[in-house]
RNA sequence: CGGGGCGUAGCGCAGUCCGGUAGCGCAUCUGCUUUGGGAGCAGAGGGUCGCAGGUUCAAAUCCUGUCGCCCCGACCA
């Protein structure tokens, strides 16, 4: 039915992009690496960040804006930090073009005395602005988040999942005291995980990197890990403790009440466009995109059916009935009256479009009172009456939004295994892939060697760990004093 | 940076081996018929064949160079 999108059995990664493309999402821009979001797909990124905007601001936070330009230096004040994204910097040089014989070229006389990086994440620009509002631990905390985009010179890259450029929030936040800083660390993580879990009915794992997957500049990272239907793993959102790291390095203090000079303690925590891709990745199908009620940009498609100009009139009025009755509940629906489509045509463009139901309205309906309710879920179709239709729609929303989240956990733990052994280990990554729990030594070397054996890596160490017995690395046979997430990742 | 693929109408492609009037499907425009799962018929418009050289009477096609994008890997959110 839906045939411009492969299958997923055939080929996940191309299926990814035709979903991308077939649902108007995203298309490739003319530079490598970057993407042009369509309306469909900023749409979807805009009720994302309005339901985080409004958590932000539930728990105390401001939106401010800082710049998109960094000085060059400020990059290096920290030293893990800038070793961290030195690969993966955008550089302004010039400041002018000029004509030439094959069009414009850059003017060599408008070098910049200082050249500036184009913020691949923003800890310098902001930690070099707080140093002048932070004076007193009267002045604390300051629970600041931005909207912006970033730029990071990836080799690799995939819509949504990883571009160029891409849009995220990243708060920063400056405390008075560690214990502070880890709570506000842990508070924001426990965001991320509601709003994947609550908004995107997408399961998560929270838990905490290993040191080398630790966030550049921060002294802890925590995560939240989905798993995808093809048994990858996706980091979908990070929270890092900071400790004093970048108020050393932007040299930030203030008199606490004991009169003493204290270095601040910092968190930054942030989710970006990638998580439309982990959306797709978790609830669509062969068909075509599926959303969850809570994030569709259309909830419900109305779509006419009628021969000639009488009929049209008669199933117009009606559906402007329900329409009414439907928007009055808060509900976003839309009326795809447009004439040049026929309405098969619109059943398949709005299941592409993953619509989470569709309601058809054709003379005979008018006739008996009736409109066919459809679930892009289940795809699965009833007659119901129209009362009954006004009555039912917003709680099937939330059943939909319900059963999707318990198809994706489910999903989840079909792929989540307990293995004893590095030979298990290595046989079920390659059979069926998804989360493996197993012993781990704790030490760098051996996560190196796993990954450099299996291609798979630590996603985190659980904080609701349900395997906290200690026991054996299954590499080395030192002692473990617990399980750890392992998975191939996005 | 390695491996693979692709640049021909808005989109998807054929034509390239073997040089000889630039084609097909979808989309678009007009008209009529249609409308409960991607409508049918008739007609029409739309191209510096990625770019630059070269060979030739003649190049989408052969030769040389060059640019770009996509996919797969190494690195990363």
């Amino acid at each position: 039915m839906a045939k411009n999108i492969t299958p997923r059995e055939k080929d996940y990664s191309q299926w990814y992009i035709d979903i991308v493309k077939e649902a108007q999402l995203a298309e490739h821009s003319p530079v490598r690496g970057s993407m042009v979001i369509k309306p469909n797909g900023y749409s979807l990124w805009e009720n994302m960040r309005d339901a985080l905007d409004k958590m932000f601001k539930e728990t105390g936070h401001q939106n401010a804006y800082f710049p998109l330009f960094i000085p060059k230096s400020f990059l290096s004040k920290e030293a893990k930090h800038v070793e961290g994204f030195a690969k993966e910097c955008a550089v302004v040089t010039h400041s002018r073009l000029i004509n030439t014989e094959d069009g414009v070229g850059v003017d060599p006389s408008s070098k910049l005395e200082e050249e500036l990086i184009v913020r691949p994440t923003s800890e310098t620009i902001i930690w070099d602005t707080y140093r002048g509002w932070i004076q007193s631990h009267r002045d604390l905390p300051i629970l600041i988040n931005q909207w912006a985009n970033v730029v990071r010179w990836e080799m690799r890259t995939r819509l949504f999942l990883r571009t160029m450029e891409f849009l995220w929030q990243e708060g920063h936040t400056a405390h008075a005291t560690r214990e502070e800083a880890i709570e506000e660390t842990e508070k924001m993580l426990e965001v991320y995980r509601v709003f994947a879990e609550e908004f995107m009915a997408m399961p998560v794992i929270t838990g905490v990197k290993t040191e080398s997957e630790r966030f550049a500049g921060a002294e802890n990272t925590y995560c939240i890990e989905a798993l995808m239907q093809d048994g990858k793993a996706l980091q979908a959102g990070t929270s890092h403790f900071l400790g004093q790291n970048f108020a050393k390095a932007f040299d930030v203090t203030f008199q606490d009440k004991d009169g003493g000079l204290k270095h601040v303690w910092a968190t930054s925590w942030g989710v970006s466009t990638r998580l439309i891709g982990g959306l797709i990745m978790t609830h669509s199908d062969d068909d075509g995109l599926i959303l969850p009620p809570k994030l569709a940009p259309t909830q419900i498609v109305m779509v006419p059916i009628f021969k000639n100009d009488e009929e049209k009139a008669k199933v117009m009025a009606y559906i402007d009935e329900v329409y009414a009755a439907l928007k009055s509940q808060g509900l976003r629906v839309k009326v795809d009256d447009r004439e040049q489509y026929k309405p098969g045509w619109k059943f398949a463009q709005h299941e592409v479009e993953g619509v989470p139901l569709r309601v058809a309205v054709g003379p005979r309906d008018v006739e008996n009172g009736n409109a066919e309710l459809a679930r892009r879920d289940t795809k699965t179709k009833q007659v119901v009456t129209k009362d009954e239709l006004i009555q039912i729609v917003k709680p099937l929303l939330d059943e939909i939004q319900q059963s999707l989240f318990n198809r994706a956990v489910e999903h989840r733990t079909n792929l989540t295994s307990v293995v004893s052994s590095y030979e298990e280990f290595k046989e079920v990554l390659d059979s069926k892939g998804g989360f493996i729990y197993a012993h781990w030594d704790g030490t760098p070397e051996t996560e190196a060697k796993i990954k450099d054996e299996t291609k798979a890596t630590i996603r985190c160490i659980p904080l609701d760990n349900p395997h906290k017995e200690t026991g054996f690395c299954m590499v080395t046979g030192k002692p473990s004093e617990q399980m750890v997430l392992f998975a191939r990742a996005y």
